[in-house]
This record gives structure tokens, sequence and C-alpha cells, in this order.
DNA sequence: TCGCTTGTGTTAGAACTTCTAACAAGAGAG
DNA sequence: CTCTCTTGTTAGAAGTTCTAACACAAGCGA
């Protein structure tokens, strides 16, 4: 089975595919991953049930598309913004990343806390879709001399206040999220 | 219903609540927190489903639990660690940090990668128990002056490092990951 | 135009899950 | 001994993922 020869029926097919993934995006805005439902994104799309299983496999499929697209567009996220930007390059990189974490708290989870039980993280299509975010921030930091560890240096620190400011360990405890990241990108600058 | 005025009534509710509990963290150990399962858990106690129900709300009071129990053993481990070294204290912070990160990985997770739904960082149970860590931290950087900032800002990079390599986004990419930990300790120290 | 292949939808249902309701039976207190 | 409280049971509702079997429409070759 599943030759698919036509054009148009692939066409038709990758545009169900994007359809069922918009509706998991906006499950996945409230209620996070756990709230995926195939069933439920059927009913939303007006079909039932199992028919959205000759478009994905299963479950994690779905999920793991998710992912790859979320690299894709938060690459592409920092990617804009640091080639637009006139002044220091470095800050408009920490910027665009939480904004973009900020901005889709759930999706930036998917990246850096996949909720996939049997999620690999050396699988290919991952793989090449982290390292395009690699070649952003490997731009800005110049080509890397050590093998990369100031580049992943620096995408630690930055994901490191980022991380804590979405799990509410900020607030929970009183203290300005706004003036520590503040804080961790101009020492981040400094130190280069 | 439950005015629970016998004390061995108490203790064995207790003594349940603990089985229970031992259970859950062998299913989050392999297979993370999706696949803790009230009913596996009744089953492999030698009871039947609903029974669990009399010792647990719901299946998010016991993850909750979980939560706040990874961070009371989190931060005593922190604590003797660092009450117990001789050398620089920093160092045996982010050393002990790491060791139970990677020890165990879904419980680390837990803490700060919350996977439930209706997950409420700011309950009063879960904001105490985070704060005994940040206690054991801002005894070895010495009373915030600032706000905490700076505790923080330490706290932000260890966490950083250690999440990435939970990720698995150092071995996806050829980084090795100890390497990477040690410039970063080493520079927070050099910071401080 | 006839028929055949391919794709896509349907419903039925298996095997799970959490969780409620109703009931049975044991333990402790008076 | 009795009465109440607690804890277990089974039945079942409502949900999930996913498979199997079937129906139907579209497009292509003869």
């Amino acid at each position: 089975m599943a030759i698919r020869q036509s054009p148009m029926r692939a066409r038709f097919r990758e545009q169900v595919r994007e359809d069922v993934k918009a509706v998991a995006l906006e499950q996945l805005a409230d209620g996070g991953a756990a709230a995926i439902s195939v069933n439920a994104i059927a009913k939303q799309l007006g079909v039932s049930g199992p028919a959205l299983y000759r478009y994905f496999a299963n479950r994690d499929e779905l999920l793991g598309e998710l992912v790859v697209d979320a690299y894709h567009d938060f690459a592409a996220a920092l990617a804009t913004e640091v080639e637009g930007s006139r002044g220091n390059r470095l800050r408009a990189l920490a910027t665009a990343w939480r904004g973009f974490a900020l901005a889709e708290p759930h999706r930036y989870r998917l990246l850096f806390a996949p909720p996939l039980p049997g999620y690999d993280a050396h699988s290919e299509p991952l793989v090449a879709a982290s390292r395009r975010v690699m070649d952003v921030a490997t731009d800005v930091f110049g080509p890397s001399d050590d093998g990369g560890t100031r580049v992943l240096s620096a995408w630690a620190r930055i994901h490191g206040v980022i991380s804590l400011e979405l799990g509410g360990n900020f607030t929970s405890m009183g203290v300005d999220a706004d003036g520590v990241f503040r804080h961790e990108i101009e020492a981040l600058v400094h130190d280069l």
C-alpha cells in the first residue's frame, strides 16, 4: 500500500497533516503535551476517530513531528532576530530565545523536556532539527575552536534562566524574572 | 467520614501511602511520569484498582507528593554533600546537584519540568519544598544582599548545563557533557 | 464504458486508563 | 455484643489509543 504516485493526493495528504498538527498545537497551548488527544483532534476536524491513523502511524509520531516543527520555528525565530539586529547580536539572540519561550512555553518545553516515553534524542530528524539552532548560535559566537564548548556554555546559561522562569521557580520565591535574565545576559556579554 | 482518631490506623495509612509511592517511583524510573498508572500500582501491590483511591484522592495528588518528596530528597542530598565537603563548597554543591540529576533523571525532571496538566508551582507545600533547596544554595553563597539574584543566577547556570545534558543535547552533537559541566563550574567558581 | 486498484472514510471492538458508586466485611470502641 | 468507621471488593461510566473489517469514491487501463 501507499505508493502514492499522484501529486494531487500527496498535496491533499500534506494539507490534512498540517490541519491535524494545527489542532494539536491548540491543545498543546492549553493543557500541555499530555492534553493532546488524537480522538479529540479528529472530533474537532469533523472526522471520526481512527481516520487520523491514515495520516499518522500513532500518537507518538504526531508528537515527534510537533517537536521537529518547534525546532524549525525556534531556529527561524532566532535567525531572523539575530540577522535583523543592529546592536549586540548576542543580546538579540538571547532576547529572541526568551521571547519564543515565553510566547509558547509548552512548545518550548517540547524541545528541552520531551514528554515522549520512548523518546530518542538521537533520531535523525531530531538531531538535524536541533543542529539548526546550533548553527544560529555558532554564527553568533563565531567558529568554535574548542569543540563547541563555548557555544554550549552560553546555550546552557540562556536556557538555564528561562527553564527556571518557565518552571515558576522565580515568581514562587518573589524574584523578578526580568531582572535575573538581564543580569545573566549582561554577564554573558561581559564574559565574551 | 475520616476523623481517623486511632493512631494505629493513621500509621497503617501512612505505611500504605509509602508503599504506593515506592512502586510509583519504580514506574517513574523506567518510563517517566506518563508511565505512572494507579491501576498498575494497585496490581503490583496485590490489591485491586480503586482500592488506592482510599489513600490518594486522584492520580495528580500522588504525582504531587512525588514532586514534594523529590524536592526533599534533593535538598537533603545537596545539604549532606555540602556539609561534608572539605574543599570548595560551591564545587561540592554543583557535583551533588549533577549527581542527583544523573542518578534519577526522571525524578529530577519532576522538579523542573512538571508533567502535571493543572500544575501549580505556587501551591503551599511545593513552595515550601523548593525553599529548602534555596536555603542550601543560600548557605553556600552567603546571605543575599541583592534579593537573591546572585544565588538564582548560579542556580540557573548549574541547572542549565544539567538540563541540556538530560535532554540529550550534548551527546546528540558529540560534545563531552563532563567537560562542559566542569568548564561551567570552574567559570562559576571564578566569578565568585 | 467497464472494471480494478488505491486511498480514505466509516463502525465495532479490544485493551487500556482514571475514577465513582454500591456493597461486603473486618477492626476497634463502648 | 453491637455499632460505627475503615477498607476492601466488583460493576460500570467515560475516556484514551489503536486494530480490523467493511464501504465507498476517484482515477486509470483496457
